[in-house]
RNA sequence: GGACGUUUAGCUCAGUUGGUAGAGCACUCGCUUGACGUGCGAGUGGUCAGCGGUUCAAGUCCGUUAACGUCCACCA
């Protein structure tokens, strides 16, 4: 019987329940169809969130739905611990360089706090009763990832999908390595503008530049061909300022007429333009910068200096040998690493690429063959497809990441991969025996690691254990898995990349869904975040305080893919709403202790309205969750649960259940059917919302009559189409009791006080109902007289 | 600069295929109703951002403007 609900003590009951019946494992061998669901590995950043428990738990519903509508649901999963994210941990907790230690002792390092976060977030989803099967859990560094991740490079590669090539990348200079396109982040900065004056025959030509500092890199000017002022100086040669050495003067159609005086100066490397404007024009590369964002050696005057310091050294020697016309104060956009918030610089080196620029078609055609809930999100990936510029860069030139299953030759420098039956390996550490087309038997290991993301994308195979020599593949049962989960801003790295690699190595699409959530914010455009301070109570602090029913209900409060914000009101709202629901159960199990559900029972008009109501709610809710609109379909049951069952049903069916003695066994039996009926169900459904209280109902008074052992294993049953008939009923009783509830309000009178007479307004259609349902309304108003007035 | 999204009650938001504007919170008034006062009942409150169009009929469709948000681009 119940009694008191302590959230503490019986949410872990019912997670123990679950786990000891292992309810959430999924079974290869079952007949039924299978949902399966890739959802993200979060990066092990040490920072949880609200925002954690936002996205992830909304994915968790959509599996307990798939799994409570009889699905063989895959539920991996998994973490994202290699690579750069937890080297900077790793470097801030410790207070350390990665680049100062042996690579094994940082590897330690990096294993011990990655297994701290791994379990700090295992612990939290659990606590919140995630239905993952924790067998299917993995994380990016482990030996198959590892495995699966050299297997999808080597064989890139030696399709010709990835290359290695010495040219200009992205590079940041604070994490010392070159990045990708996706991990660019861009920032407002105030500069300045400088004019500075190129000499042309004696003559001196005006060009304006933001990055002094790489005036030793200059290898040409250009202006537009069109431009009258300038066409004079086209083919002719100019010198450097302050270095004093000739460049030529070209046109390009690409210069603006408008921005700064017209003529612009091509150093290696300012910006992307530099890069396309030097292979187009075959110009030369003079080294300025240094892979730590120092002036090289070679550079007179400013050797050694930083960007900043060389930008202002330059900018006294132009004007103090009068080379430097005006400055002006400017504020623009540069690219920032996402990762450490620097500005990136453009440096030539020797890198991996996976090819994608000239796929871009086949990319832009798979988005449109994946469902985008909601849909406006694919626009966000088409956006990104439309505007690739680079490769895909994956080489790392750090540290704890899957290496690189490659070597060179000695001699001609040609690549020896790895043969599969070795993998994973790490070249460092593995001599290979072999002999290189050029006859040298010598190689040397490549030390670069893959981009997190180069292994993350293949979670579909990694989930799927493709190809794994242990012969635990289930490829061909997982793909496409039926659904990808994941928040908007990850669109053009996760998403991106993991349809990139699938195509590549399947032809084929990873996932037929993909569901897009939305972020929580602390308040309107702000991000929570750590530095600004902002961060509500840590996810452990909220369970603890709230449980986990009350943190789900508010999570489920909310359209698919909007931004939401978080606030004490709304989860007061989620704790009264499991009041109302443990109450309602309790009043409902009083009258049900006699109860025997395999009673034949013939239905009272009224009865068997809450009934259909229920099973119509039920239908809705299964069509809204179809579509991923969590929200609504909460709003659905909640609307049944507390106005139609509550506040309606409950009032007019309760004398009948107290008193069989006045309106008869038969007349209470059919209440008792109905609310049985309703509450089970009610349960059920709110079970994809609040698993805990409603198992711990559910174990109460269910689990023995029904034969079915926990709510997930007691599936959603609902035949046939709404019984329009019986509702319409409904709310003509509903009408009836509200105008009596109105007359009582307004002449500030007790619900409980006598009427001496209502009349009901019905269509002839029912009249036999309302003779049926006579008692209930006579009860429920306490009317002394009941009249009917035919519509 | 381009794209996408948002704009509905004081606040947070629902409004499916065009057919008389909805919920929760807040507020007002009332009710010790044999589960729940964390409750129940009844109310107050909206030119659906502006303008123009299509239609018998527009919150809903089309065009346009504005504000806000986001993504992408620009970064000489």
């Amino acid at each position: 019987m119940l009694d008191k609900y302590d959230f503490r003590t019986a949410e872990k009951e019912m997670q123990k329940l679950w786990e000891d019946k292992d309810v959430y494992r999924f079974d290869p061998d079952s007949p039924n169809k299978i949902y399966s669901i890739d959802t993200p590995p979060p990066t092990v950043s040490g920072s949880l969130h609200i925002g954690h428990i936002f996205s992830y738990t909304q994915a968790e519903m959509v599996a307990r739905f798939r799994k409570f509508t009889g699905y063989n649901v895959f539920y991996p999963f998994g973490f994202d611990d290699n690579g750069l994210p937890t080297e900077r941990l790793v470097e801030k907790e410790e207070g350390i360089k990665a680049k100062d230690l042996p690579r094994d002792v940082l590897y330690e390092k990096c294993m011990k706090t990655t297994a701290k976060y791994v379990e700090e977030f295992t612990n939290l989803w659990k606590s919140l009763g995630f239905s993952v099967d924790w067998n299917l859990r993995y994380e990016t560094i482990n030996e198959r990832s590892r495995r699966i991740s050299q297997k999808s490079f080597i064989r890139l590669a030696k399709e010709g999908k990835a290359y290695v090539k010495e040219s200009p990348v992205l590079w940041c200079t604070e994490c010392q390595t070159s990045i990708a396109q996706a991990e660019l982040d861009s920032a407002d900065i105030k500069s300045t503008f400088n004019y500075i004056y190129f000499m042309v025959d004696g003559e001196p030509l005006t060009v304006a530049t933001t990055r002094p500092e790489l005036l030793y890199g200059v290898v040409c000017l250009f202006v537009n061909p069109e431009d009258e002022r300038y066409k004079k100086y086209v083919g002719k040669k100019a010198v450097v300022p302050v270095f004093n050495y000739e460049v030529p003067i070209l046109t390009d159609e690409i210069v603006s007429l408008e921005k700064g005086t017209g003529v612009v100066m091509c150093a290696t490397y300012g910006d992307q333009t530099d890069v396309e404007w030097c292979e187009k024009h075959n110009l030369p590369y003079r080294k300025v910068l240094t892979p730590e964002g120092r002036l090289d050696e070679s550079v007179p005057y400013v050797a050694g200096m930083s960007v900043y310091g060389a930008r202002k050294e330059l900018l006294r020697l132009l004007e103090e040998q009068g080379l430097l016309e005006k400055v002006e104060e400017l504020v623009h956009t540069v690219q920032t690493h996402e990762r450490c918030g620097k500005p990136i610089e453009i440096l030539p080196s020797r890198q991996w690429y996976i090819d994608i620029l000239s796929h871009r078609d086949l990319f832009a055609e798979a988005g449109n063959k994946i469902n985008w809930y909601p849909t406006f999100m694919k626009n966000r990936y088409d956006v990104w497809v439309e505007n690739l510029k680079w490769d895909w860069c994956i080489s790392r030139q750090r540290y704890f990441g899957v290496p690189f299953p490659v070597w060179y030759c000695k001699k001609c420098g040609k690549p020896l991969f790895a043969d599969e039956s070795i993998l994973p390996v790490n070249p460092l550490e593995y001599t290979p025996e072999a002999t290189c087309e050029c006859g040298c038997t010598e190689f040397v290991p490549e030390s670069s690691v893959l981009d997190t993301w180069a292994t993350s994308s293949m979670t579909p195979q990694i989930n799927a254990h493709w190809e794994e020599p242990d012969g635990t593949d289930i490829s061909e049962t997982l793909a496409p898995m039926t659904m990808r989960t994941q928040a908007h801003e990850i669109i053009r790295t996760w998403a991106f990349y993991t349809i990139a690699k699938s195509l590549y190595h399947t032809g084929e699409v990873p996932w037929r869904d993909i569901m897009v959530c939305g972020f929580v914010l602390a308040k309107k455009g702000e991000k929570i975040s750590k530095s600004k301070g902002n961060a509500v109570k840590s996810p452990p602090q909220l369970v603890e305080e709230f449980g986990a029913d009350c943190i789900r209900y508010w999570a489920a409060n909310t359209k698919l893919g909007t931004d939401t914000y978080f606030s004490d009101d709304e989860l007061k709202i989620a704790k009264r709403f499991l009041t109302k629901l443990w109450n309602a159960s309790k009043f409902t199990l009083t009258h049900l202790n006699d109860y025997d559900k395999t009673d034949a029972v013939e239905l009272l008009p009224i009865d068997k309205w809450i009934v259909e109501r229920c099973k119509q709610t039920m239908r809705r809710c299964i069509s809204l969750l179809n579509e991923y609109e969590i929200g609504s379909a909460r709003h659905e049951i909640d609307d049944f649960f507390w106005k139609d069952f509550c506040d309606y049903y409950v009032e007019i069916s309760k004398e009948r259940l107290y008193q069989p003695d006045i309106h008869g066994v038969e007349a209470r039996r059919s209440g008792q059917a109905a609310i049985y009926y309703c509450l089970l169900n009610i349960l059920k459904m709110y079970g994809v919302f609040v698993p805990h209280m409603t198992e711990y109902i559910y174990q109460d008074a269910f689990a023995a009559k029904e034969g079915v052992d926990c709510l997930p294993r007691n599936l959603w049953s609902v035949d046939g189409e709404d019984d329009e008939e019986a509702i319409a009923f409904g709310e003509c009783v509903k009408a009836a009791i509200s105008e009596v509830r109105k007359f009582k309000s307004e002449n500030n009178i007790s619900m409980k006080a006598d009427v001496e007479s209502m009349t009901i307004v019905t269509p002839e259609k029912f009249k036999a109902a309302f003779d049926q349902t006579l008692g209930d309304i006579v009860a429920c108003c306490h009317a002394k007289e009941v009249k009917f007035e035919i519509q």
